[in-house]
DNA sequence: CGGTGATACAACCGTATGGTTGTATCAATG
DNA sequence: CATTGATACAACCATACGGTTGTATCACCG
């Protein structure tokens, strides 16, 4: 149906391990539904639903060739969650190194203090 | 009480948009939960409950400092998804380079079986 | 030590999720 | 065109989740 992948859905997607089985799978691109199904301990219409749960997300297609469906990945799906991540540690660093600009200036401004308190006491 | 990280509980803590937000903010490393429950429209209780979720997946840590515990991300729980992502993506990149082997294999092969026809039809 | 601010936890409620079975669509094939 | 193989979907059940309110812990301060 749609394919809006949005960070809640990918994240909720990637966050069972069956589903990220079937994404690891599906990277090869080759198997339709059935054959996804056979690798997992649980029914057929279970792993349709997982491969629904990430079509959704937008972390896989399925291109219908003759009777089946072949299921491959979304690799730009995947590349979306990446660059959040990716968008985070870029903020952690910012935020370190800001940080360190504090920290100097904050040195400047003590040792400047401690120069005007040596030369007018009592402040 | 814990801070076991595993792919379930990253991925599922970051599946929130308020969980996220949170993960933003404690970058910073600088507010208590009541601060940052201010930040939500919901009650501190909920806001707690998330902080308890990131907590449980390793994403954020408290540390005690008088009455307060100031909220901080741990990056490391960041790395931990990201490197999953990049995983996929590098195994992704490698069935790319691993096609085009086959690819040029089978024509290989396709001109090979060409020649071979015309040397011995019906088969 | 009593009070207060900050955090934790328990009980509860509505809804979503992961699983099941059964039925319907839909394309190839005899 | 009837059958069969592959996929989709609906109904149902148990459990988990996100939210609420209320109560308990716990560290500081007067």
């Amino acid at each position: 149906m749609e394919a809006t992948p949005n960070a809640d859905h990918v994240f909720a997607a990637l966050a069972d391990a069956t589903r990220r089985d079937i994404v690891l799978r599906a990277l090869a691109g080759r198997e339709g539904v059935v054959e996804l199904a056979g690798h997992y301990p649980m029914s057929f219409a279970a792993v349709q639903k997982h491969v629904a749960v990430l079509e959704r997300a937008g972390l896989i297609t399925k291109e219908r060739t003759g009777r089946r469906k072949v299921v491959r990945t979304n690799v730009e799906g995947l590349q979306l969650a990446r660059s959040l991540l990716d968008q985070y540690e870029a903020l952690w660093r910012g935020r370190v190194e800001r940080m360190t600009n504090i920290i100097t200036s904050t040195e400047e401004a003590h040792t400047c203090l401690s120069l005007l308190s040596a030369r007018i006491p009592k402040l």
